[in-house]
DNA sequence: CACGATAACTTGTCGGTGCCAAGATTCGGG
DNA sequence: CCCGAATCTTGGCACCGACAAGTTATCGTG
């Protein structure tokens, strides 16, 4: 069925949206700009004008899932009060946008440089800090260390304590770490029908990892 | 300069290190199959011959690594004797051989099933299991649990204890995550110039990740 | 040693893809 | 209302992966 109007409407986040569904079922490595036109319903050329290249589709594509990731990390934080629940919103957002995560953590499919794309990502990074500090079961929590009533202010990641920073990095390890050896199915079966349960189990292990 | 004989000698060996080679600087996604026949100096059909088709090819790179790594798990363990350590050997080997790193966890892009891949990557799983157990600064050492002298078995993977088995996973996840982070560009630029020192630190900040 | 089977490699071709250029259509601000 | 700009189309190019059929070397077996 040909569309009625010369102009789509919205096709720039019609190929997003059929970006992410292609890759889900088929993987990064298959996606074709041209399918995607197609699935939408114009020109193979079409794309083009929205993303400058296959780069540029998925340098937005990798931002937005940075943004939403930032979102969905700070209503956590705010809702829950865990620095474990909020790893598990971590591993939440990888498995439900699974091609969006793939698609976040390689550089070489994207403009790495994109400023849009860096300053999405600064904020994932500085939601994830944030909770190092906030959270009530946070091992840097404590009046002595922040004042919990002040929020963690752009451009934090810089200015923060090199303990901070490093608990931080290793907290960020073991969850996506977590994360991305699950979707690669590197894992035992027994975590795979329920991987946050398993993650629940695993990561608490933590304690025991007495390195 | 084309080359004397017919036969090129040893051309399965010369298109997986060309396509190390080829990944390393340009990444999976601009590998080529031509292009590594050209490198090898041999017709773009060549490499059909030895690898079915691409993923067949990343099939036999993947299990190379999987191979090697499992071996170099395995020497790490005999010689340094500690867990932090078999830890970082895991990270140097994503640093050193980059590009087989990335192959060997992107499971799109190979045949999955390959009885020879499943085979190496169940061994490089058992070598880190064993250190779970057989090294002295392992959290589950101890004579009660089980006799250092008793190297693991194959197949051991399916049989070890809950405790084991999930305590394995969260540094697996936990070195895994800071391997593939690193590699992505994702961690501040301090990480950047040493990145096995800045592991040895990180890593040792999981006694205060205390979820 | 000969010779036939087989493995290794080549040439040629096909559909598909990303990107570029040039033209057609529609929208929107003056 | 109209002209510039944004959006989309058509056409073409070089490249790629896979397939088919032919050529050359190697090797086991008599």
């Amino acid at each position: 069925m040909p569309r009625q109007s010369y102009h789509h409407g919205d096709l720039r986040r019609a190929l997003l949206t059929a970006a992410a569904d292609a890759i889900a079922d088929s993987g990064v490595t298959a996606l074709s700009m041209r399918d995607l036109a197609r699935r939408a319903g114009v020109s193979h050329a079409a794309p083009a004008h929205h993303f400058a290249d296959k780069a540029g589709l998925l340098t937005a594509l990798a931002t937005d899932g940075f943004e939403r990731l930032a979102k969905a990390l700070a209503t956590s934080r705010l809702a829950s009060n865990s620095l474990l629940e909020l790893g598990v919103t971590y591993l939440r957002f990888a498995l439900a946008d699974r091609a969006t995560f793939e698609v976040m953590f390689r550089t070489d499919l994207y403009h790495a440089d994109d400023p849009d794309l860096l300053a999405a990502r600064r904020q994932a990074a500085d939601a994830l800090y944030a909770g190092m500090t906030d959270l009530p079961d946070a091992p840097l929590a404590g009046p002595a260390t922040v004042s919990p009533a002040r929020p963690a202010k752009e451009g934090t990641a810089e200015l923060v304590s090199d303990e901070v920073r490093e608990v931080g990095l290793a907290a960020w390890s073991m969850v996506h770490g977590f994360a991305t050896l699950w979707l690669s199915g590197a894992f035992p079966d027994s975590t795979q029908e329920d991987p946050v349960a398993a993650a629940r189990q695993i990561l608490g292990r933590v304690r025991q990892l007495g390195v």
